[in-house]
DNA sequence: TATTGTTATACTCTATAACTATA
DNA sequence: TATAGTTATAGAGTATAACAATA
C-alpha cells in the first residue's frame, strides 16, 4: 500500500527532526557537569545494569576493552565506582557504582530535567496531557 | 503551585528518557556512513545555513576556529564542500556544500528514516495520528 | 590596532596489536 | 590453548596559545 508507506516516511522525517533537536538541546544542558559524556554514559550503565565485569560494560557501551579499562580507571580514581575481584574467576573483576557516583548521576539528571520542566511549564495543560498520553508510544518505538 | 510543578518534573523525566533513547537508537543507524559525526554535523550545518564563513560555522557548531579549520579541510578534501574567497573581505572565506555533499546527506537521512519508518509501520493508525498531532508541540519544546 | 583564520602543541577518546594472568 | 583484562601505540577531535594576513 504505497499511500501508507509515503505517510510513514513523512512522519518519520518529522519525528526524526523533532527528537534529534530535543535530544541535542537536552544534552547541551550538561555543560557544567564535572564528567565527560563518556564517563557519564559508563557510570549510568553500571548503575542501570548492576555490578558487571569490564567486558560486559564494554559490550553495553559498544566500546573496546582498552577503552573501558581507561574509563573505569578514571571513574575509580574519582571514587564514583568501585572494583572488586570476581568471586569465581580470577581474571575478571566486578565494577559497581558508589554512593557518590549515584548521587552525581541524580544531580546530573535533575539539572537536565530542570530545563525541560521549565519548557513544559510554558505549554497548556491540554498539551501536557497529550504529551503524557503519547509517552508509552515513544518508549515502544525506541525499544528495538 | 507545588502540585503542578511535581507533575511537570515527572513528565519531564519520562520525556527525557523516551527522547534520549529514541535519539540514541536513530543515531546508531548511521554506522555505515563514511563520515564521522563531526563531519556529518558540519556538513549538515553548511547545507542548512547556506554559504558561510569558517567563523560562522564554528559559531553554529559551537567548536573552536582551529577545529573548524580541520573539519573544513577534511570535507573539502572529499569534495563534499567548496571554499571560495569572500567577495568583500580578504581575511574570510565562504564554504558551501557541493552536490556530492548534498547527495551524501540525503542518503544518510534516508537510511536513518528507513529504520524509523519500519518502526512506525508497527503501530496502529490511531497511534500514528496521535503522534503526528504532537509533532508541532515537540518542535516547539526544542526551540530554545 | 582589531579581526579572521591558520599553525603549533597538548590532551582526551577511541581503536588495534601485543602482552600478562588465569581457566 | 582460550579467555579477560591491561599496556603500548596510533589516529581522530578538541582546545588554547602563537602567528600571519587583512581591515
Amino acid at each position: 500500500m504505497p499511500w501508507q508507506t509515503l505517510t510513514d516516511l513523512a512522519l518519520a522525517h518529522d519525528v526524526r527532526i523533532a527528537v534529534m533537536r530535543l535530544a541535542r538541546r537536552m544534552r547541551a544542558e550538561r555543560s557544567e557537569s564535572p564528567l565527560t559524556l563518556t564517563q557519564l554514559a559508563a557510570l549510568a550503565t553500571v548503575e542501570r545494569h548492576g555490578p558487571l565485569t569490564p567486558g560486559e560494560l564494554a559490550g553495553h557501551e559498544r566500546v573496546s576493552p582498552p577503552s573501558v579499562t581507561k574509563v573505569i580507571a578514571s571513574l575509580e580514581g574519582l571514587a564514583l565506582l568501585t572494583r572488586t575481584p570476581h568471586p569465581s574467576d580470577g581474571r575478571q573483576a566486578l565494577v559497581a557504582i558508589s554512593s557518590a557516583g549515584a548521587e552525581l548521576l541524580r544531580e546530573d539528571r535533575r539539572r537536565r530535567e530542570a530545563w525541560l520542566a521549565r519548557r513544559l511549564a510554558t505549554i497548556t495543560p491540554t498539551e501536557r496531557a497529550a504529551l503524557r498520553a503519547i509517552m508509552p508510544l515513544l518508549a515502544r518505538l525506541a525499544s528495538e
